[in-house]
DNA sequence: GTCTATACCAAGATAGAC
DNA sequence: GTCTATCTTGGTATAGAC
């Protein structure tokens, strides 16, 4: 059985994939974690900040291995960008449309009012980018197109959640897939060029 | 003078950009527009569903509006994209990195609890799609290509915003407009050739 | 490490005088 | 159309027994 820590853990970020932050209470997520407000703060003594900038950092290093591990999957960097999207788009489709991503919500909630989560949310697009502009570099891209792209792919994916939940449709994940395979097209192209 | 409804709307639609709308409490709305409670239900009895809803579609309306005002100043599509994300930019280092949209939060923050507010901006992202499909259809891009290019283009801006506002920095949205204008110029490019 | 009770405060909404 | 007082609920956090 799963420990206290990890029940609360992930009680709180499929809470914060339906609510978000300020949407979400303690109260909601002991209840569904199962566990006393005693226990939340044994574990997290800086209550709900610090369970959220937990969240926000072991759900972004499990999203950058899904990554690692599609993109290995994956017979070129074209297709792994269109795989990763057709994912994201059939778990949207499977999960009643409750959001793929707790962590972009939450950085438009707190940019303004909670610095420490704000940081929390930059490293985690950051380690993204960071993953994604390795694999093109690998691929042969020059550093600055790599990064560009690395750059779009992850703001193209997280605009393509805000689309798709507001649709009720997993559509424009799709779409938005498409358009960034021609982007790393387009980025191959120059390479083999050569 | 503005009106106190006015006054509501504009207090509301800054208070969501800096805290969304789960963050936003009624209490700031008034002391920040200056209008005591029974003003607030008496323009809007629906409360603050009612006075979302109104926020929602009003900026919206403005943001489209802007849009086509920047494509109609632009020399090209090309140029017109590239205008649009260097003026959100803009917008972002002149506010202390305020959201420069609120509808792209509240999407997320309630797609999941409230059906009226999802539907709402739903209506809103699709009016922004229907409008820029409309300009690339107009310069001879075929309606399906012309329909992702626009697509495409708002996940882009609404993601530029999440990681802008997270590093507190509007390069991602600069980069970002660099890569909508590669593949404006790739889809322009198969107009020409015909 | 767990559990219950509770303190304290802010939320949205309503009532009714003016 | 404005204003104040107030109702009810639910929020975060703490205390202290077990």
């Amino acid at each position: 059985m799963m420990g206290t820590r990890d029940r609360l853990l992930t009680a709180t970020n499929e809470l914060f994939r339906r609510h978000g932050y300020n949407g979400t209470s303690l109260k909601q997520v002991t209840a569904a974690a199962a566990a006393p407000t005693g226990s939340l703060y044994h574990f997290f003594p800086g209550g709900k900040d610090e369970l959220t900038l937990a969240v926000i950092t072991t759900s972004g290093e499990t999203y950058r291995q899904l990554f690692e591990l599609i993109a290995d999957a994956a017979a070129d960097p074209a297709n792994a960008v269109t795989d990763f999207f057709e994912a994201a788009a059939t778990v949207l489709e499977e999960t009643d449309y409750i959001d793929p991503c707790p962590i972009g919500t939450i950085a438009r909630e707190v940019a303004s009012t909670n610095e420490s989560l704000r940081q929390g949310t930059d490293r985690v697009f950051t380690s993204w980018i960071d993953a994604a502009t390795s694999r093109f570099e690998g691929q042969g891209i020059p550093r600055d197109t790599a990064q560009q792209l690395a750059t779009t792919l992850v703001a193209a994916l997280e605009g393509g959640f805000v689309l798709a939940r507001a649709k009720r449709d997993a559509e424009p994940l799709r779409t938005v897939g498409r358009s960034m395979r021609d982007l790393v097209d387009q980025a191959m192209e120059t390479v083999t060029a050569k």
